[in-house]
DNA sequence: TCTGGGGTCCTAGGACCC
DNA sequence: TCTGGGGTCCTAGGACCC
């Protein structure tokens, strides 16, 4: 019989990292398997790939086609890239085109030269949305605390699900891999460690369709030799300010002295860089959360001019604030800090925004109170990008209850004197 | 031929209050 | 006339992530 401290010892904290392999390109090819193997990239602007079902049906009228038979449609009646115009970029590559060189946030003209051959095809979030569900919902079945990375990732808390602490979580990750692919015929990579930092490092190690298991005593050998780049919160910025200092591996980052980190880089990120160059991390895993905004942005096919394309501004602007009124409505928000955000020809950005005092969802009250940011804003250079945002968010109900949503009275929302 | 869209969090200065 | 802190809210920009 064990002595009672060890059976009360409290077990190993382990948290997993999962990561859905290449997402978007996966779901397409559950409904174009004929694609498998073959370099392929989603992403593309609004321009509207014409559908391939209907354009089947025009050009190859020998026999109907329908939605049964996307499996059917012959290789080459799919849009390549060779020849792309426009601004979109790539979202997810497959990875026969990633041996090309694409990857994601590529340029699809830049994308168009590396691999002209990759076929091209749209984004179709309702799909991932749909399997992105599906996969959560099998993971909660099986361990409930989990962490909403967005579509494609996610943390797990393992510490007490039953197998949780078998072969360091191994067992317990094989077995969501193996529910996710039964279910939904795509495939995941898994990393398993104490704590939130070090899963999400592991679970890059083994991709794809992979499991990486990272304990304590692995500091040394499996994420120290590794760039500092790989610390998931450490960007291109930081980076250069590591390397400038001479720091390029996690393990260079973990032999400064704390103090020398807080004097180069701030108390707050410097006490930060030492925790995680050691491999410390205690934020717990978060199954709930608020949003804090809501925004919607598009890029124009051409940069417009403020006065000269005024109309067509106009009409963007408030398509915008419709948009941003019917996501807050649909989900059940309401906020009282409107903003707006330009990106110029040059790619500058400048975002302006005002807290007004009283919470609001429609969409001639976000309209009125946008239009006064926009006034705020230098508008000589070209415009490139319009957004608008709505943040500090309560839920409809909270606003109610203390009485703080005041409805736009009708009538009262007044457009004149507005720039578009 | 550059570089999408939707988010979160942090910083820093100023206003304002105690 | 000069001199304090602290705290909160607001705004603008920027880094970073998926």
């Amino acid at each position: 019989m064990p002595p009672l401290s060890d059976r009360s010892a409290p077990p190993l904290r382990r948290i997993a990292h999962l990561d859905m392999d290449a997402f978007y390109a996966s779901v397409e090819l559950l409904r174009y398997p004929q694609l498998k193997g073959l370099p392929v990239v989603i992403g593309g602007g609004r321009r509207r790939e014409d559908d391939l079902l209907g354009r089947l049906n025009r050009e190859r009228p020998e026999r109907e086609w329908t939605a049964q038979d996307l499996h059917r449609i012959p290789l080459d009646f799919f849009p390549v890239l060779s020849g792309y115009t426009g601004r979109g970029v790539i979202t997810t590559a497959t990875y026969a085109a990633r041996q090309f060189g694409v990857g994601s946030a590529m340029g699809l003209m830049k994308a168009a030269k590396l691999c002209p051959q990759a076929i091209l095809l749209p984004v179709d979030f309702d799909q991932y949305r749909h399997y992105s569900r599906r996969f959560k919902a099998l993971i909660t079945e099986i361990a409930p605390l989990m962490e909403d990375r967005g579509v494609d990732e996610v943390y797990i808390d393992f510490t007490d699900v039953p197998g949780g602490q078998r072969e360091g979580g191994r067992v317990l990750a094989r077995l969501i891999q193996k529910s996710i692919f039964d279910d939904t015929g795509l495939t995941c990579s898994v990393g398993v460690a104490p704590n939130k930092l070090l899963a999400k490092m592991a679970s890059e190690f083994n991709k794809p369709n992979g499991i990486s298991i990272v304990r304590e005593d692995d500091l040394e050998s499996l994420i120290w030799p590794l760039a500092c780049r790989k610390i998931n919160g450490i960007g291109p910025k930081a980076d250069a300010r590591l390397k400038s200092q001479g720091i390029e591996t996690i393990g260079q980052l973990a032999a400064r002295d704390e103090q020398w980190l807080m004097d180069a880089f701030g108390e707050r990120t410097g006490a930060w860089l030492h925790a995680a160059s050691h491999g410390r991390d205690n934020r717990p895993v978060v199954t709930e959360s608020e949003p804090v905004s809501m925004s919607r942005e598009t890029t124009f096919d051409r940069d417009l001019h403020a006065v000269r394309d005024k109309a067509e501004l106009g009409a963007v602007f408030t398509k915008l604030c419709e948009q941003v009124a019917a996501d807050l409505q649909r989900k059940g928000y309401v906020g009282k800090t409107i903003g707006i955000k330009l990106r110029f020809d040059d790619f500058q950005i400048v975002t302006r925004d005002q807290t007004i005092d009283h919470y609001i969802a429609d969409a001639s009250a976000i309209r009125k109170a946008a239009g006064l940011c926009l006034k705020r804003a230098p508008l000589q250079k070209r415009l490139r990008l319009l957004g608008v945002r709505v943040g500090t968010l309560l839920t409809a109900e909270e606003a109610k209850a203390t009485a703080h949503a005041t409805p736009d009275p009708a009538g009262e929302t007044d457009l004149t004197g507005q720039l578009f």
